[in-house]
DNA sequence: CGAGTTAGTTTATCGCTTGAACTATATAAT
DNA sequence: ATTATATAGTTCAAGCGATAAACTAACTCG
């Protein structure tokens, strides 16, 4: 139930095709063409049928089938002045949404949107994560979950299912965490049934990085369809997206650009190996360089006087910035080479410190990936706050949109 | 005609699907466990059926469309003993073949395998391809790929598509050579059609490291679903294998390892960047870090002379290929860190000099993703000779189990 | 030789798309 | 107002492909 993992809209070859898989194929593909429609366009089934192929006959019964689930809507309000018969617009039902959550060092969040992506409700609450044990902080998380899916039925709003992105490696499959250090968890299964119970949809487990690389692609500038996000947190995470699909790889944890090697004499990295991205560009690697002392001091403080000191042109401050670019410089190149990637997305602290990061990362890319990453392609993440909630939220309204039919009966 | 990119067996969404993407689904389906049946298997129509989850009136009904089309055969032999009617065995027509090619530095080759991928005749003439214009080049090709056609078909075995595999960045959809440095070749349009007409499944262009890496993943050993090829030619490429696909990238070139960054103080790499993998693994780099003049000698002949060196201890020579060794794991963590990828394979000269690359090669990757690429993950390349070659030709075959539709009428 | 067993084909049925005919509802022309 | 025209959406017969069950075919076993 849980385990929604983006599945195609067609069986995989393994299992007999029937005409049932048309069916859902093609419940699909009008779908598709209605979520991706700009709201407010009134949408008709001639003009879905127009657009997709389809006969008028089937997207009729097709839409028919999307009523009866609840995430379509007709719109009764006919825009006159055409000549012929008007059409019945049709939209995502804006009473049906989908719950992001969040598991962080710092806090936990909860919020809704609706089909559309509009937020209808959203809590972050401070609570401090590190070293807990899974129970207590899942508990937590469900208490605000509830509080959040009421919150959101006041407004009209039924909660279809739910994602939930956590700052570690994962696996969606079984729910669990393998790995999530600043957490200090380690291969803690989760029981996502429980967290909040009876969603037709269940919920999905996320990586914190790929979820706000997915909030990027799907709120970002239209037509990036290929991106590496990088997330500086404390540590640095990645989500990469190829031909708007987050690659995962093959065991699913694929993006770690947080530890490719980018200084073969460097030091060594939580992770175990040496001369990682994280050694140089981490929060707390350059907080260090720069002679900020974290100790006493929130993340969030040290990241202000991090700017502070920016601000005024500290050398040493500025030095360990630069470094922490040229380093990402390197990282972003071997990627870039290895994945045919040009344009990279920063999220997290290398978006706030983006003005004095860009000209050593410039620099590096035009050094280390001469004509593959040209300055242009590096832009900071569209989504400031809360992406990975966002994120996860939009991509089960994804899997639903790709899928519909798991709602039928 | 000729640009038969690997389709998946179902349309993409976008288009509506109707029956026949089901009737072409499931003949994938059944032509896909043909193939994957070992020879001399007497797969009947009722196994099939068992095994698919097809009924036996589906399955006999495809079997009798991909009868007509010649890809498949029935066997006579009916072996007794069991009770029962006995089942009429089917499998792959040995009638019917593809072509494999290659163009690269030293020479050009041409071979037909049958659908099963056993060589019905291979052929491989030597010329120095280097700075050449592409039409003689292809003319030549052009001259030997008939000679084998028609050898084969001596053989009892008609062409019904071919690969080309060429070693440099291409795109398969307008056939073109990209850049191709090592053949003096910049956006080179391949006139696939006439260099070998009437093919029904036209001719595919392939990189030549992807080729390899596809050879692999047919030939290797068996559940092996996930690995980085590596390939050491003049320059260093790649290609990736991800669940059994190859992963391209969203612009067809990812898995260019040659051009990891693996010393960011290194030295300047014919792509215009600094400190790329190719720049102290690639043969030319070692030949010259380990003393062998290249002047004169073929790259056959440097290769011997490094071996001998090798052989004797030759304290240059062997610092040489640990440096590479060392090298290519900083190359490889990265990538295994980006991509989840947990086994490497090793072809071209890192095949030939493993023996002495290994030990360093294994430090490296120790020490740069631990826990991540284990030795025992690294191996040499199962096939030696003509790799690109066979695996253009059996990724030729391999789109047509997916999509035997396309040899219908 | 007949009973039992398995392979493959035939036939009726069902589900889904298609295309054409038809109904519904608007604007534009008379 | 009435009629013509244009467009939206539904209905209905036809076709195709999968399914299940009945049937025919070909073998082994006793």
């Amino acid at each position: 139930m849980a385990n929604t993992a983006p599945a195609p809209a067609l069986p995989d070859a393994g299992s007999p095709g029937n005409m049932g898989d048309v069916r859902r194929s093609n419940l699909a593909l009008v779908m598709g063409r209605i979520a991706q429609a700009p709201s407010g366009s009134h949408l008709t089934r001639a003009q879905i049928a127009a657009s997709t192929g389809l006969t008028k006959a089937s997207v009729s019964s097709i839409v028919l089938d999307l009523l009866e689930t609840g995430i379509l809507r007709e719109i009764g309000l006919n825009p006159q002045g055409e000549r012929g018969r008007p059409g019945v617009g049709l939209e995502l039902n804006p009473a049906r949404g989908v719950m992001g959550m969040e598991i962080n060092v710092d806090y936990i969040a909860a919020g809704v949107t609706d089909l559309s992506g509009a937020v209808v409700v959203q809590e972050i609450r401070e609570r401090d994560n590190r070293g807990s044990e899974s129970a207590p902080v899942l508990a937590a998380l469900a208490a605000l979950a509830v509080e959040v899916r009421t919150a959101a039925l006041g407004k009209g709003v039924e909660v279809l299912g739910g994602g939930l992105a956590v700052p570690g490696l994962v696996d969606a499959g079984s729910a669990t965490v393998l790995a999530a250090p600043n957490l200090g968890w380690l291969d803690v299964e989760l029981d996502l049934d429980r967290l909040l119970p009876g969603l037709p949809l269940g919920i999905t487990l996320f990586n914190e990085a790929n979820a706000a690389a997915l909030a990027e692609l799907a709120r970002g500038p239209a037509g990036r369809h290929d991106f590496l996000y990088v997330s500086g947190e404390v540590g640095v995470g990645g989500g990469l997206v190829i031909r708007s699909e987050l690659f995962t790889g093959p065991e699913g944890h694929a993006g770690e650009v947080g530890h490719v090697v980018v200084d073969p004499a460097g030091s060594r990295c939580s992770c175990g190996g040496t001369g990682c991205l994280e050694t140089v560009a981490g929060q707390d690697a350059i907080f260090a360089a720069a002679g900020i002392a974290g100790k006493g001091k929130s993340r969030l403080e040290s990241m202000s006087a991090l700017v502070a000191a920016l601000a005024e042109d500290q050398p040493g401050a500025l030095r360990a910035v630069e470094r922490a670019g040229t380093s990402l410089g390197v990282a972003v190149a071997s990627t870039a080479r290895v994945l045919n990637i040009g344009a990279v997305v920063l999220g997290g602290h290398f978006a706030v410190l983006e003005r004095w990061l860009r000209p050593s990362l410039a620099e590096s890319l035009a050094r280390y990936a001469p004509g593959k990453v040209f300055p242009e392609h590096i832009t900071i993440a569209a989504v400031e706050e809360g992406g990975a909630l966002l994120g996860a939220a939009g991509s089960v309204v994804r899997s639903l949109v790709e899928a519909p039919h798991r709602l039928q009966h």
